[in-house]
DNA sequence: CAAAATTAACTTGTGCACAATTTAATTTTG
DNA sequence: CAAAATTAAATTGTGCACAAGTTAATTTTG
């Protein structure tokens, strides 16, 4: 009798199949992308993670523990320790900030700031792996960010209504 | 020599925004479904994770560790803890093979089975909250999948050649 | 202005994810 | 067939990710 007579329209037993998911196609290619950042991020001693705070500092250096996590997507939860560590391998300093003692100010070191051009080198790395062109990796990134905010809208909407 | 000549066509600063990188896209989207997920989830004492693993299972029950972390592109550094998770909550049982005692198998409790029928209605939540027709959901799929199996391709390409 | 509410960052605890190592079972090879 | 190599799980250690709770500073309000 389990599960019974079931759905009526009845969805097919292979509608539930992992390779049928979107979630598990988005799932799956944030791990691969991971992968392939991993080695060329080895080098210079960073975490993924790590890395996408020093792109969000290279475009605004100096902002708040908060507004970084505003950019991300983290919370301080997340970014507390991984900032720590950042510091302690040279990439940035915190400090408090001297008009608001709550926040703290986030900043590139010389090493941190150093290793911008680097970045560029990863880029086309990344590019290259993905084998995508310009337009369609643009294409692609423009409807992931869109359905983010979909997601993001819908969930946000359980909320309240 | 590595990317040698380089950066000649000088990409511009703009090019390191977040914005502009599809593995951000990629990594917000992936942390926007865990998110419209864990309601749906928390129901049930479900982590997404342990979601995906009933999924394969309810596809095709009583698989090796092994098979399902090929399935799911996960290691048994990952699968063991989580799968003795799903086995306390009484979803999965863990019985050594008889005729390869190297393995584990893992089968679904009557409890596992029955939520398989719940498994719909969360299809068509997260369906909902994607906002996306079927037809685009599944195209965005194969683009996603397309591109796994090209990062992956590319890893491997690196180690050897 | 003082009490209450809010805010920013940090801390604690749980659960992935993955590299590296360990242990035990099986398979291959000499 | 025994030694060597391989394989499957589990374990250990590091680092996210996030919920929940703490602390201290600031802002709002009575």
């Amino acid at each position: 009798m389990k599960h019974a007579i079931e759905t009526q329209k009845s969805l097919p037993d292979e509608a539930l199949a992992l390779g049928q998911q979107l979630c598990f196609a988005v799932y799956s290619v944030a791990h691969a992308f991971n992968r392939t950042y991993k080695p060329l991020l080895d080098r210079f001693g960073l975490t993924y993670p790590q890395y996408l705070v020093l792109l969000a500092l290279w475009q605004s250096d100096g902002i708040t523990v908060k507004t970084l996590g505003t950019e991300l997507g983290l919370d301080s939860g997340t970014l507390s320790p991984l900032l720590k560590r950042l510091e302690a391998a040279g990439f940035v300093d915190r400090t408090r900030d001297k008009s608001d003692e709550r926040q703290v100010l986030v900043s590139l070191t010389d090493k941190g700031r150093d290793l911008k051009s680097e970045a560029f080198g990863i880029l086309m790395e990344i590019g290259k792996a993905t084998g995508c062109s310009m337009e369609e990796a643009g294409a692609l990134r423009d409807t992931l960010t869109a359905l983010t905010h979909q997601l993001d809208a819908s969930f946000a909407g359980d909320k309240s209504g």
